[in-house]
DNA sequence: CGCTAAAAGTTGTATAGTACAACCCACAAA
DNA sequence: TTTGTGGGTTGTACTATACAACTTTTAGCG
């Protein structure tokens, strides 16, 4: 190795890529913008993660370029925001070596569609069972995206994170339909009802009535910044 | 947000760092490297994470430079590595708006200090509890490192982890005293045996004699990859 | 006004997986 | 041959939870 004394080397592309998840209609969806149809783009007219290159003048980091960028597709300023970990080879952008890095954001579900934010970008919301075929996303976002659903899935076994999908206050029987949405399966209501309580991460806000026959008691989360780590997975006795 | 259809714009660096773990002499250890001594360069002769810029030219995507460079550190080309992070901002370095990829590796402990590797810089083996003082260590990197502590420490907990920190074969004793040196408490020998057993990863490889009075069955990985996950942590009675 | 359906929430039981502790076993050194 | 040390096993108590049956509270309706 060289020590580098001058500065004056080629520097890849360096971007930044939000996966933005929302529970709606009952389904896990992911929100995709379309990339510009101009032909000098790559992979123009393609379904894309939001997101785009670092702008030096305007971000101070990187969490606040993601914060950027999800704001301006969603409106939304303070989801719940985790780094899921950064993609970069020579091969991955044919304008040269580039470097993403991937946030991961939970969001309660808006009901209407995506605010188009005044740009021109289509924007849209996708159930992880309708996804545009495989190989169809820009650059490697279906890679990207696979391992943000893996993740999502595997820390919903052992933490709130399904908290951060819904928008307060919420009861516990909504909480336990998002856990069965993301994970595919049925949970045990008092056992699930148990565990949440006895973490200890849940205040009450109320009974809530109307939403169902009888009312439920309403729940806020104590600290909307960072999940709570279950003791174990749910495991059912298969 | 402006369409960019100019690449024409100022580029942040892009860097890769490393921390690797080793157990030696009974104790979690990590490799630094001293900044060089040069006073053009930032935080001269101040120790820091092996890493540095990503060569275009050189390395075909982040994994391939992190490899790299702990190559040039350690003469060791397959540890464990996986993806730790990335940090970037305008600040991290005082010659510009900054992001580097970090990845950790857990080593076999080598019993000799650190391989030169042929370049000047020096480098050096620090237990964590004998660290250079705060805000010692170069750029973000006191940060960094404690991340990775701590996302070692945590998935100590319920994966299969330390493995990596062991020469093959190695034994169940041996493999519990390193879980108890990194998660820095006592581990009941009973219930760590059977729930690595249970968990089905390590393949026998004959007893190992002479370690200590009585030979203990040497085990191998099965798969040395990726860890395995355990459904629950280990949980003492307080 | 009471009956009924449906969802909220509770209670009870069996069971799996350990934490803890006491034990046996194989070898090496004296 | 004895003895010490670490490897490995066995046994018991306990805890969380999976599963299932139950009670409670409301809205809707005749």
């Amino acid at each position: 190795m060289k020590t580098r004394t001058s500065l004056d080397f080629p520097r890849p592309f360096t971007l930044v890529d939000v996966v933005i998840f929302a529970v709606r209609a009952d389904r896990l969806q992911v929100l995709l913008v379309r990339r510009p149809a101009h032909e000098s783009d790559p992979f123009p007219g393609r379904w894309a993660l939001p997101g785009g290159f670092v702008d030096v003048a305007r971000d101070a980091d990187l969490l606040a370029c993601a914060q950027r960028k999800l704001f301006e597709k969603t409106a939304i300023d303070s989801p719940y925001l985790e780094q899921l970990g950064s993609w970069g080879s020579m091969r991955r952008d044919p304008r040269g070596w580039s470097a993403t890095h991937v946030y991961f954001a939970l969001i309660a579900a808006p009901d209407a569609p995506p605010a188009e934010g005044g740009n021109a970008a289509q924007a849209g919301w996708f159930p992880l069972d309708a996804l545009p075929g495989r190989r169809a996303l820009a650059f490697d976002h279906d890679e990207i995206l696979r391992a943000a659903i893996e993740r999502l899935q595997s820390k919903v076994e052992y933490t709130s994170l399904p908290a951060f999908l819904l928008p307060e206050p919420f009861t516990l029987p909504q909480l336990q339909r998002i856990y069965e949405i993301v994970l595919g399966r049925a949970v045990d209501k008092s056992g699930f009802r148990t565990r949440m309580l006895a973490m200890d991460f849940l205040d009450e806000a109320g009974y809530q009535s109307g939403e169902a026959k009888r009312p439920a008691m309403g729940y806020r989360l104590r600290d909307r910044r960072v999940p709570v780590v279950f003791p174990r997975t749910f495991n059912p006795r298969r």
